[in-house]
DNA sequence: TACTAAAACGAATGGCGTTCGTTTAAGGTC
DNA sequence: GACCTTAAACGAACGCCATTCGTTTTAGTA
């Protein structure tokens, strides 16, 4: 008993072993993150204060797992890669997105790579007292496109047969991953298409 | 004790009272519903089998208060309307919306919605082949604009000064609701613009 | 009138997040 | 090098809460 020579614990391992059973199960409890550690679950309070804390660093962790880019190009192209860039964080953890939903952000690497996109619109053409409105136009289809990744692909029950069209949209759509991606990048099309009115006239 | 003449419980009225409890506290517990309604817990499993279930149920409940629209005159603004009224569901209940996406959807009213969004899809131009993947981007968009709606307003913290460009734009835009729906009707003009180009040659 | 099933209740259970006091030792200070 | 503070792990216990089960009363029905 007592405190080790090492310390068996860190927030990091703590963060990885919750978010290795999320992967896995799609839930966790403060007594299995404990157990996957191989300590006694009030051992965890030492390094985070609860289990909005768990959840919170899984979520800095995610981010921090590949640091954000900052290509230089045209302004379009860049922000394609950082909100794809965005949205594969979530992407690789589809099981935790419902969980980071149901609490506040305040990731500072998130806050980064929100900046980088103001940056990126700024030049663009994108007046300031727009800038948030865009951002949050962004901001609100990377979220929910990464929803639309964890949801299962039944979500919508074809079986009622008042909805004819609906059916037959559903048919021709694939499944899974590649149609999650594939509507992704037809969303990015059809929003960045529209962006394109803000860019300055050329000199 | 036993069977009262009058039942005191129905699925609507907990469904009801839980979204009470929502929209008041940002959750709700099986013995808070039941104190709301006079009844013990245990009640209350006579009518639904759980906590999940009481969920669906207020899903179900949010969406049949005002049903659809389903109005004639330019697509666009049939779609408008109509992606305006979803989203304005969830608005009216935005604590609602993180428990929400931790579930799956099977609501009969949310899929009679989907299927009027692809109908009106379809006929403005829309091919089949497509025309899940659209909806998805709309759906995604909707969902998380809603979730925008229940995020604090100090999400991106400003007090970090390595974001000069982001802490402007903050500093240019509104706070609440009014900026929720600014960037909301922002969204639809990028979106529905775009879908513009999907419109057949007019003959 | 008899039977079935609905609907509320009370008690009990088990899990889980969290707190607190204790113990051991690491790291810094005089 | 002795001393003190504090980090870090543990064990026990608490309290909340979702859920289950058996019981009771009565509504609805054949």
């Amino acid at each position: 008993m007592g405190r080790p020579a090492t310390p068996k614990l860190s927030v990091e391992k703590i963060a990885a072993a919750a978010l290795a059973l999320v992967d896995k199960k799609g839930e966790f409890t403060i007594g299995e993150v404990a157990a996957a550690l191989a300590v006694r679950p009030s051992s965890i309070y030492n390094h985070l204060a609860g289990k909005t804390e768990i959840i919170e660093a899984m979520r800095a962790l995610i981010f921090t797992e590949d640091p954000a880019l900052l290509a230089s190009g045209f302004w379009m192209d860049t922000l394609r890669a950082l909100l794809r860039q965005y949205r594969d964080a979530f992407g690789r953890h589809p099981r935790l997105i419902p969980m980071l939903t149901a609490h506040t952000v305040s990731s500072p690497d998130v806050v980064h790579m929100y900046d980088d996109i103001a940056t990126v619109l700024s030049e663009a053409g994108v007046p300031t007292a727009q800038l948030l409105d865009v951002i949050t136009v962004l901001d609100s289809f990377v979220i929910g496109s990464a929803l639309d990744i964890a949801a299962p692909d039944q979500v919508w029950d074809p079986a009622n047969a008042r909805t004819p069209v609906l059916v037959k949209a559903i048919e021709a759509a694939g499944e899974g991953r590649p149609r999650a991606d594939r509507a992704f990048e037809l969303g990015l099309d059809l929003i960045l298409g529209s962006l394109k009115s803000f860019a300055p006239p050329i000199t």
